[in-house]
DNA sequence: CATGAATGAGCCTTCATTCAT
DNA sequence: AATGAATGAAGGCTCATTCAT
């Protein structure tokens, strides 16, 4: 399928990389290069007054959109994400993935609580039930499963945020 | 690879199932027929009192346990999850046990409403944070990505709970 | 497919015939028990008068007729042709029947031409001829190929006919 | 079998042909490219005086041999007659093939008419009975069934002939 | 007389890869 | 940098047959 889109023969493709496996490693570091919490989230910018609307804005950033080559990201993501459970090369790799987005909602929380927007405690908690959720969005969306995306992202927002600050969903 | 763990020949199995379509659509029924949202939260007995308790326990209860053989349906479930995304069939398979667990925490949480112990409001946001919450932590403990599951569910009910009923973390 | 269509199951065949080829092999006789010149063609009935009606319908009655059975007799024949090639067996079987309604041609041309309705000479390639007649005209009925089936028997018939018995066409 | 005779696997013969079936098209097409009628009868230099020998010569030509490859042409359009009964596509193809052999004897008589060696009247089914003939000679020369096959082929060309130019046997 | 379960052999096909050019 | 030709291994499946019951 590769060599034909890409209008080369088979072997063709083994003068550039030595093994299939090779080709997807090399694939994957390709296609998720810019899959990173800070080019979702402009987290410099944030502040008490838009701190809501910075994390709501983020997390529809990383949703899949019809018009939006990003979508392959995502497929491709949960395709590794199988691969992942047999090959521990993958696992490694997703894990430093998750683990970036994982941070970035923990920095981004932490910011939200010094400028007083997020309320003291279990930052580390919250910060994991924001990368799981928006993932679960992101899953659902992509497998075409009807559900009101932008509002269950609000609902897990307002649900890290103080009263004060939740947005109306 | 079945025919060899099972201990019989390939075409033995063609006595059994018409085709491979056909065996795998059978196992997928046999292996998902106890996972469903009642069969891992006690609904009927749950009280003001234990509301809490019952969530947190159900979603324990789904969690990947290294000595169940319940293990085998997360691990099964994952695979039909990419196996969806490029056959109709298992979508929409996947999509009703989805939906399953969706309507379980809805009516879950309305009870908890009716009791006192979940504020008004958004419940089906709520259900469905819960529901990608519990699944999102159940594919990380799968993959053996390294984070405090139980903490993170908890936090995850805390989120939807009168601030009388959290669960101290 | 037999053992569907006469309703039972694959090893009970076996008990009635202990392989295939026997299987076939008494197809064979029981489906071509019929098959032989004389139940084509009333010689006994033949006089001056009636020899080329004689000749003709005895043809005719050779042919494919739609709501025949007798279709699948030929239909059978002609796979038989195929594996005759191939396999001894079957070709000394299809050699008699061959041989069969050559002689059977010869008898009623001889007869022929003691009353009077054939020319003296050639008798034997004359009843050859006609043999391969019936047998191409019912091959081509049979394959759908079209063509004025009772129209090249005549031809066939009036080629070893004296001039003043020949049909009209 | 096919990989084994011509000495490689049997998978890089799928280097060569998409398909069983374009296999078998490709070989139908390359194997019968020269069996036409033109390629046995020597048509544009037919005569008066020799147009009997043509039409017996082109015969001849058409029967297997046992030191011609030509004897495989015949060999496989015998298998392929059995395949057309099942297949639609082998049977336009030996439709066409029979055609041109009918259109050719036809063509042939023609000229013979023209130039006076055959009677006039049932043009076509002559040619009919010629094209069968010669095809009936032919299957039973390769089936091994014992007959004086010239002798046959003689008698069918002279029950087309007029009485002056009829071969002697 | 029949069946459920199984099997060795083989067929059509794809896949990852190699190698000489 | 690329290709034509090939290959071992395997996958999905059918077929003729066996055997214990």
């Amino acid at each position: 399928m590769i060599a034909q889109k890409v209008g080369i023969t088979k072997p063709s493709i083994y003068y550039h990389f030595s093994t299939k496996e090779e080709l997807i490693s090399q694939a994957f570091d390709y296609i998720f290069k810019d899959h990173y919490f800070k080019s979702y989230f402009q987290i410099e910018e944030v502040t008490l007054h838009n701190f809501a609307q910075c994390l709501y804005q983020g997390g529809l950033n990383m949703l899949p959109n019809p018009d939006k080559s990003h979508n392959a990201v995502l497929r491709v993501l949960n395709e590794f994400a199988t691969l992942a459970e047999r090959e521990e090369m993958y696992r490694a790799r997703l894990s430093a993935i998750q683990q970036d987005f994982l941070t970035g909602f923990q920095q981004l929380l932490s910011m939200g609580f010094e400028l007083g927007a997020v309320p003291s405690g279990n930052l580390a908690y919250k910060a994991h039930l924001l990368a799981l959720s928006i993932d679960g969005i992101s899953r659902c969306k992509l497998m075409g499963i009807e559900m009101d995306y932008e509002g269950v992202w609000k609902e897990a927002i307002n649900s890290v945020l103080k009263q004060d600050f939740i947005i109306q969903v």
